[in-house]
DNA sequence: CCGTTGTTTTGAATTACTCAAAATAAGGGC
DNA sequence: GCCCTTATTTTGAGTAATTCAAAACAACGG
């Protein structure tokens, strides 16, 4: 065994696959990164760490739903606990859309801003438009310190755009609309 | 009586002050705009538009309690019901700034942004620093259909930047900070 | 292998908001 | 000025998302 084990509770771990395909620990560097973020490293850590690079703004409860199914004993408040846990340390990003419980990422420490379906609700990640440090500039910020800028966009995803289409103007439409 | 008298549930309307100060529903156009909006003219609405001309970026509750001391039967159902026929009608605008409950000013249809303190929560209104619609063009929009563009800026106002330097820094320092 | 201290579980509470039915009142018509 | 229709508000619950606290548990350094 690897110093990098960690104890599923109230499951024993499968000693044929600990050495094959590296310890649950292990594997992407997942754990490499909790710990380099100087947190303990758990196996509902872990978890929850893998299921937010598989589905990227997800909620709590979406994540819950992932990590259940490796790990059953898993508890909503520890997930909840562990994305605190991983936004304090800088390991997540949560974001807050109108309209929407929570949602969270790994993509963390760059600048990048998100775009929702005003329909679906689906998020997708939006490259600053401007450089570095966007629009964090405002003309007067009545004299704020300004530490951040976080813009969210508004608009159909691909999909709801060709749904409403054929749903509303009944022919589907030469969808040239928003493509770029 | 003019046309745009209204009743207040339960309570009297004094008849010396209705021709004097003009009745409850007239006096800044208050009414005006809520029919103007195609809203039927009533004492919560009248109340809840006064409250929010008072203190712009208040939550529910907040409006809530300052129309109760004008119109004591008021129900905060009720708060919220104007507040969401407001923000169908056009007449107000909610936003959601991540960690808050929901915040309504009567600004509307101008494109601004908010600039939040992260300390005591205190949002200001920032014209938007680009032009009519700013940041509304994301450089890759993943084929979606840009509708709007919403921004907020996180920071620390000016009264938290000298509470904090008082605070932690001990000898009150110079506050040529954010101040442009 | 053990102890310390950080994590998770368990159980419950809270905040912000929404839903639905019955009572009420605004505003147009007579 | 009064009545009717229909929008609005009250009243009474209910829900989703999140947080709090105490006790059980486990990671990791020694």
């Amino acid at each position: 065994m690897t110093a990098t084990e960690v104890t599923q509770t109230g499951v024993t771990q499968p000693s044929a696959e600990a050495s094959a395909l590296a310890p649950v620990a292990a594997g992407d560097g997942l754990s490499e990164s909790i710990r380099a973020a100087g947190l303990r490293v758990t196996a509902p850590r872990l978890a929850v760490l893998r299921a937010l690079a598989d589905a990227p703004h997800s909620t709590a409860d979406r994540l819950f739903t992932a990590v259940r199914t490796d790990l059953p004993g898993t508890s909503l408040q520890a997930v909840y606990g562990v994305l605190a846990a991983f936004t304090d340390a800088g390991l997540a990003r949560k974001i807050e859309p109108s309209g929407s419980a929570a949602l969270f990422e790994r993509r963390v420490g760059d600048n990048h801003h998100h775009i929702v379906c005003t329909r679906c609700g689906t998020v997708r990640d939006v490259d600053c438009a401007v450089g570095e440090a966007p629009c964090l500039t405002p003309d007067d910020a009545a004299g704020f310190a300004v530490r951040a800028a976080e813009v969210t966009y508004w608009g159909l995803c691909p999909a709801c755009q060709v749904e409403l289409a054929t749903t509303l103007t009944g022919p589907p439409l030469l969808s040239n609309k928003g493509a770029r």
